[in-house]
DNA sequence: GCTAGGGGATTGTGGAACAATCCGACAAGA
DNA sequence: TCTTGTCGGATTGTTCCACAATCCCCTAGC
């Protein structure tokens, strides 16, 4: 009977446009994923309300939507600031990453297929995209390949808190030149996860996504500390032999700093 | 050399007081998460600003940050209004719970010792409280008590989040008369929990912690499904005859919402 | 009884004004 | 020369006001 309306009532989001503080967020946040705003650029309220005619009120409310997503940092009486992302941060999100993607992982036996299925689907996306070369892409659904993982668990706020996390992690991908080239090694590593998890091995696969998520975090890490100009040798092709660091544990702690 | 300024650079947070809108909404959460407003209530920008004397604007960003941490939810042109947990939020909330948890006990072996120090400290709160009967800081040490088992992943991130979900189950608390009688039987099963911490027997704290969290979603929610008016025979306590508790809805429509 | 429309109230957004604060520049003193 | 005190411009924080957009309830009309 009331299946009709579920479809509509899912859809439902899509009717209440979004607010102008909305619509000028989402556009200030793709600016900043895309790393066309430069961590650390200090985001002035009268010249960005002058470039996207909103007044001061709708810009500072978008602000505040923004730093929600942590992708700004809000300086009282100095203004907000594309977010910059120490490598400390990036491992506080693998870390913080790792107990979402396991949770995803042990809840496998217990969840409802589709959500497995959606784990297949985006490494199918990301396997078309690396046959074409299409790096970015690659990029993107590797994002959506872990967010798959830990939507396996069935919890909203566990989707939402990966959703976030992928966005602070784009904006350690933009300060990381030649990020694109990154995501190549991993994907086998995808690969093979799926295939412990439509096996059902949820032991093996914790174990291989502990190590997969320790390596990509060494990997970024030292991408970001290497200093963001050398460009060097990283930008290569399609077969790239994983440049992955093995045991590389830059640090034990990873003390979380004070803000 | 610089150890003394990194000592100081650490209180550094102490130094920016918080803004108008900051302190607008630490005065909201508090009247919140004591149940004083109750879920459902529509806060009215004007009523609200006469009452706190600030501006519209002032507390708009206020209600922004309120529902930054799902407090309050925003409806495009209706208004904001206190949040309403459903138990469907709840069951939710004690997934993400069990995956921070559960990462936390995990790091055990690698965290510094302050950390389940922590936890002993926030467990020994608990039982002084309950020693004096107050049973709301039972209440709040139990919040404090489950924040320092994930704490000991050593995760900013985690912390935060944590902190989050203890804010919204604040939230269920405030739904669910008699709440504080609902603490003192888990009261007991922190304290195994913390035995088998510091012995460092992790897998069995897993699983204890696990059915734990299980039987206490199992209680809040039907303590909520079973009808937050019917205080009949769940008021058992010390004596303490609820004292108000039904009186919590107030007035208004008070409108079930879709959201 | 139900639908359509009107009026009132509230929010969304823009704009202006002033106070508070920060930051850099300049000057005075050691 | 280096440090410290002071000043002024620039930006943010906050308030106030105005008006359009929207929602909600109430009433009239079929």
């Amino acid at each position: 009977m009331t299946g009709v309306f579920d479809a509509l009532a899912a859809d439902r989001g899509r009717l209440d446009r979004a607010s102008a503080a909305q619509r000028v967020a989402e556009v200030l946040r793709d600016h900043i994923t895309e790393g066309l705003l430069a961590p650390g650029t200090r985001l002035s309220e009268e010249a960005l309300g002058e470039a996207l005619t909103v007044s001061r009120n709708t810009l500072r409310e978008a602000f505040r939507l923004l730093a929600d997503q942590r992708l700004v940092v809000h300086e009282l009486n100095r203004g907000v600031f594309v977010r910059i992302l120490e490598p400390d941060d990036v491992a506080d999100i693998y870390t913080l990453r790792l107990a979402l993607e396991t949770a995803g992982v042990r809840a496998l036996h217990s969840a409802a297929p589709e959500r497995l299925a959606a784990v297949r689907t985006a490494l199918s996306c990301a396997e078309a995209a690396e046959a074409v070369g299409d790096w970015v892409t690659v990029g993107t659904a590797d994002l959506h390949f872990h967010q798959a993982v830990a939507g396996i668990a069935g919890s909203r706020r566990i989707d939402e808190c990966m959703a976030r996390l992928m966005a602070e992690l784009r904006l350690a991908f933009a300060a990381v030149p030649s990020a694109r080239g990154l995501h190549a090694p991993f994907l086998r590593r995808n690969q093979t996860l799926t295939g412990l998890l439509e096996t059902g091995e949820i032991d093996d696969a914790v174990v291989e996504l502990t190590r997969y998520l320790d390596d990509a975090r060494a990997v970024i890490v030292r991408a970001m500390t290497d200093g963001p100009m050398t460009d060097g040798p990283m930008t290569d092709g399609p077969m790239a032999g994983g440049p992955m660091a093995g045991g590389a544990m830059p640090d034990g702690p990873v003390t979380g700093s004070a803000r």
